[in-house]
RNA sequence: GCCCGAGUGGCGGACUGGCAGACGCGACGGACUCAAAAUCCGUUGUCCGAAAGGGCGUGUGGGUUCGAGUCCCACCUCGGGCACCA
């Protein structure tokens, strides 16, 4: 490293050697330098061509993982790189601490505001993502982040989505075993069909079907298949959308327009197939509890049984959670759209009833779930029977029950679901209780205890004794655990073939087409008969083809009934080609949808491991050294993911369902992609708004007594997003020009527990600059440049503060508490000042141990430091300090003492002194004498070096 | 409606059931300076008190405990997720 150029001495403004901005900057791009030439973040692998024969890849290692950002053409705010800075410091402290370190980041580039970029200007998506990442990368560059750049990949790469769409063909060339638990290959499907150890659906032999019909049958059982069933339609966006991006108002995710129910032929993955291992193996994972609670919610695993209703339109299945209250099923409820509802529909009330269905089947979903609770609903005049006691039940449609979940069909128990009761109420049906509820729930509700349901207020929902369940052959009632009374009539029903114990789940199968232009194209070509065909291996990638048009052809966001044109599909000479799939050359069609954003993040994890891998997405030997199980039973994945919580259920799904897809096709070792999770808070800021309503900028807003103004107005203030539209944005490259990269990085951390949110505020930015410049005059004289670093010995004080802070380091940068290391190296270097200002100079041994612990939080500065102190080469791999045992030995410590539970005076004792002499230290002082008021101790209670709590009665 | 998470000085935040408020910002005082900035030293939860000292204090109300910010119950407020899921 080359010194400082000496700035001609100046009267008025700093010192020439200050830490100030300027000087940070020379001194971060120096080393930003530095770390690039030598390749100082370059991880080595166990084989291929990221090994390397001089730094063999340790046995320690460690994958550190952000989430795949998207390279927004805003650029970044202060806000995004928290996360990264983040992981920067835990790898930066771990390579330090022997760690083989893998930390990279790449770019999940394709999606939608790319495409609707290249659609407003006209210029290619590809030309702008690539500036966009360009910029990104530079931002990011000058933070000082420790990456392995040769891992950087950008899913738009040729060479990233010819992998993402081999994965898919994976996909599409399995089918899931039920029996096995997992995934096999589709030939081992139709190994089974063409032994006749497996029958077809329709019982018909394998050898009896057409190449065709075999062809369906296996296309029917595929992980991914073609389905004809109603999807969000968004006419805004010109594509459907998955279930989970579309919100609760019925709208899109991105871009808030109106989505609509509809059918259309499309792709969909078999997520729901992985169910219950993408439930069970949440309990293997190290993830925040919130996080593994909202995947059980959406994947909303209920087991109930399925039990059939006879009626004059045959058989009625519905699905129940409490087929122990089937005593007390007074009526049914069908979706409008149930199959069987034209055939149940009496003639005299045909009217009505397809009056009602054609009313539901016009409201939008969002309209349906808006409807003011209000339980609207008609009788179709048919009567079913309840297997249990032959009892008739009307059968009723109402559009509460949803078709999509269950079997479209519920039984109603009006005494036991609130819903079913106020149903019940509203249409004047019977009900009848199945279980007594307590005596308090009658009290609760001011009535005296009835088994009379008509003198209930609402449902009983809990646990109370059953009655009014018993026929010829099975008895509940006297049971007082539903669990019992469960399983005692599921039994009867399986006994007597009218129902079987099942579970049903919440989730769906996953949407995978978009009628967009800027996505991967799926490797699929249709035949003559429609039918599709992988295409071949060796014919990926299957390129994007260029266009000058990206627009799907416009559509109003209202007009639910045109049908999407995607880009794609214009694109004729690209649409047709001809193949060979083994029984020579022949015209096909592509697949002309494409894949939604997430795809490339179901995986990109894998491709940093081995980026530049030619012949497989990852070596098995690289991805077994990075990911594969620490041990029996353990998952597998990555060491430490860290991201926002808003990818709770999209992106964390769907990458665990590839995964595991991937497990069990053995091509991963690991069953789960992320074995730890850990989830940054949010940077926020305050936002002011003047009395019209005007967003004024945040920079020029002053406070005073409370209140806020700008430009001599009073101004109201809000807190929440960063925002163009709000005026609030603070960006890294002012604060790298204000402070540098170092003091931004170390506020950043400063502030706050890095899972917490928390607002923005420049104003406290200085707190963390006079630390460093603290720091810097500690070992640099600010005058002359020369160091102040002396080789004698620290006084005692010194050096056990020195021993102390390192433990407190340590731990705290292991548990990611970097808000609270950093405190603790304020401490010390306070300390260091001390001695600084009495001597003139600071102990080696404290300065040496300072820029190595601060190197993981201020990188170039620790550096600097570690250079000047006449180190060569980089910190990065010397080994962090370790605390001298003797040092941390204390001669005396300080207990308080309470009487009462009350601290009255504190006594200093040796630390090694026993609950006696902690007593006896105790009633020896005097302020202690003078609470306790001369009455002895009744009670006394002795936690050495902790507390004496001596209690004396009243 | 249901399910999570969080409420601590003027502000951001510390805190294994054992001295609440580490560290930082801000504020106040002092040193240095012709002066200012920067820097260094000190004070800073609140109330009573000249001081010594004492009372109160971690959203509210109860409880467990020798001792509660921390554990339990109920409630309030804010943030997030799901929302007719049978």
């Amino acid at each position: 490293m080359s010194e400082n150029p000496p700035t001609a001495a100046n009267s008025s403004g700093p010192p020439p050697h200050r830490y100030t901005a300027s000087l940070a900057a020379r001194i971060e791009s120096r080393w930003q330098d530095f770390w690039e030439d030598n390749g100082t973040f370059d991880a080595p692998n166990p084989a291929g061509p990221l090994a390397d024969p001089g730094r063999p890849a340790g046995s320690e290692k460690l994958f550190v993982l952000d989430m795949f950002p998207y390279p927004s053409g805003a650029g970044l705010h202060v806000g995004h790189p928290l996360g990264y800075i983040g992981t920067d410091v835990f790898a930066r402290y771990k390579r330090m601490k022997g760690f083989n370190v893998l930390h990279s980041l790449g770019y999940d580039s394709f999606g939608l505001p790319a495409e609707q970029h290249a659609i407003a200007t006209g210029v290619h998506p590809r030309v702008n993502t690539e500036q966009n990442i360009t910029n990104m990368r530079r931002q990011l560059r000058r933070l000082g982040l420790g990456h392995d750049p040769r891992r950087s990949v950008s899913t738009t790469d040729e060479s990233f989505y010819r992998w993402t769409q081999w994965i898919f063909l994976q996909i599409f060339e399995s089918w899931y075993d039920p029996a096995a638990g997992r995934a096999r290959h589709i030939n081992e499907l139709v190994a089974e069909f063409e032994s006749g150890g497996r029958r077809t659906d329709d019982g018909r032999g394998w050898a009896d079907l057409s190449p065709g019909e075999r062809r369906d049958v296996l296309d029917s059982h595929r992980l991914v298949y073609l389905s004809d069933a109603p999807v969000n339609w968004c006419p805004g966006l010109g594509t459907i959308l998955a279930n989970e991006e579309v919100t609760a108002e019925g709208r899109s995710d991105i871009g808030n327009y109106p989505v609509f129910k509809r059918n259309m032929k499309q792709w969909v993955m078999r997520i729901t197939a992985y169910a219950d291992r993408l439930i069970d193996d949440l309990d293997r994972l190290d993830w925040p509890e919130p996080i593994k609670l909202m995947q059980r919610n959406w994947i909303g695993r209920s087991e109930g049984a399925r039990v059939t209703f006879s009626s004059p339109a045959g058989g009625i299945e519905v699905f129940t959670t409490r087929p122990d209250t089937l005593f007390g099923a007074t009526f049914m409820v069908l979706s409008p759209e149930h199959p069987l509802v034209p055939a149940l529909t009496a003639s005299a009330r045909r009217a009505e009833v397809e009056a009602y269905v054609a009313a539901a089947a016009a409201k939008a979903d969002a309209d349906r779930q808006d409807d003011t609770k209000e339980k609207t609903g008609v009788f179709t005049g048919a009567t079913a029977v309840n297997p249990v006691n032959g009892a008739g039940v009307p059968v009723w449609i109402a559009d509460y029950v949803l078709m999509g979940y269950g079997t479209g069909a519920i039984m109603a128990v009006p005494s036991g679901d609130q819903r079913d009761f106020e149903f019940a109420r509203a249409h004047g049906l019977p009900v009848v209780a199945t279980q007594m509820p307590p005596a308090d729930w009658f009290a609760a509700r001011g009535i005296e205890p009835t088994a009379d349901c008509a003198l209930w207020p609402g449902a009983f929902v809990g646990d109370g004794t059953v009655i009014n369940s018993s026929n010829d052959s099975v008895s509940l009632d006297g049971l007082t655990s539903v669990a019992e009374a469960k399983s005692r009539v599921n039994d009867w029903l399986a006994a007597n073939s009218l129902g079987e114990p099942t579970t049903t789940y919440r989730l769906r199968d996953w949407l995978f087409s978009r009628q967009r232009y800027w996505g991967e194209p799926f490797p699929v070509v249709y035949d003559e008969t429609g039918r599709p065909h992988a295409v071949p291996e060796s014919e990926l990638p299957v390129l994007l083809p260029e266009l000058a048009d990206f627009k799907p052809t416009a559509l109003d966001p209202d007009d639910s009934v045109s049908d999407p044109v995607p880009p794609l599909a214009r694109v004729k000479e690209w649409t047709r080609v001809t193949l060979d799939l083994g029984d020579g050359p022949r015209g096909y069609t592509r697949e002309v949808n494409v894949m939604p954003q997430w795809a490339g993040s179901c995986w990109y994890e894998m491709r940093y491991l081995d980026p530049t891998n030619g012949d497989a997405f990852v070596d098995p030997e690289v991805e077994r050294y990075w990911m594969g199980p620490r041990g029996a039973g353990h998952t597998g994945g990555v060491d430490l993911y860290v991201g926002g919580v808003e990818h709770a259920v999209l992106h964390l799904l769907y990458a665990r369902f590839w995964h595991k897809v991937l497990f069990d096709l053995g091509h991963v070792s690991s069953e789960e992609p992320f074995h730890r999770l850990y989830n940054q808070g949010y940077i926020q800021a305050y936002a002011y708004r003047d009395a019209r309503g005007q967003a004024v900028p945040a920079s020029e807003v002053t406070e005073k007594d409370g209140t806020w103004s700008w430009a001599g107005e009073t101004v109201a203030r809000e807190y929440g997003k960063m925002g163009k539209s709000l005026k609030n944005i603070v960006t890294p490259d002012e604060m790298y020009d204000e402070f540098g990269a170092d003091t931004f990085r170390l506020y950043e951390m400063a502030m706050g527990p890095l899972d917490a949110s928390r607002p923005w505020n420049t104003r406290d930015v200085v707190g963390m600059q006079r630390f460093v410049q603290r720091l810097w005059r500690n070992a640099v004289d600010e005058d002359t440049g020369e160091s102040i670093v002396s080789d004698g010995a620290a006084p005692d004080g010194l050096r056990r503060a020195l021993h102390r802070t390192i433990v407190g380091v340590d731990a705290d940068m292991d548990g990611l508490r970097f808000n609270t290391a950093i405190a603790k190296l304020i401490e010390l270097n306070n300390a260091l000042t001390q001695h600084v200002n009495t001597h003139g100079t600071a102990p080696r041994e404290v300065v040496a141990a300072m820029a190595q612990m601060l190197s993981p939080l201020c990188p170039h500065l620790g550096e600097e430091l570690w250079h000047r102190l006449g180190n060569s080469g980089t910190v990065t791999y010397v080994p962090f300090p370790q605390a001298d045992p003797a040092l941390l030995v204390e001669d005396t410590v300080e207990v308080p003492v309470q009487v009462n539970g009350k601290v009255r005076s504190r006594i200093v004792v040796s630390p090694s002194a026993t609950e006696q002499e902690h007593l006896a230290a105790a009633l020896a002082d005097e302020k202690v004498q003078a609470a306790l008021g001369g009455k002895d101790p009744v009670k006394t209670i002795v936690v050495p070096g902790r507390t004496v709590n001596l209690v004396v009665g009243k």
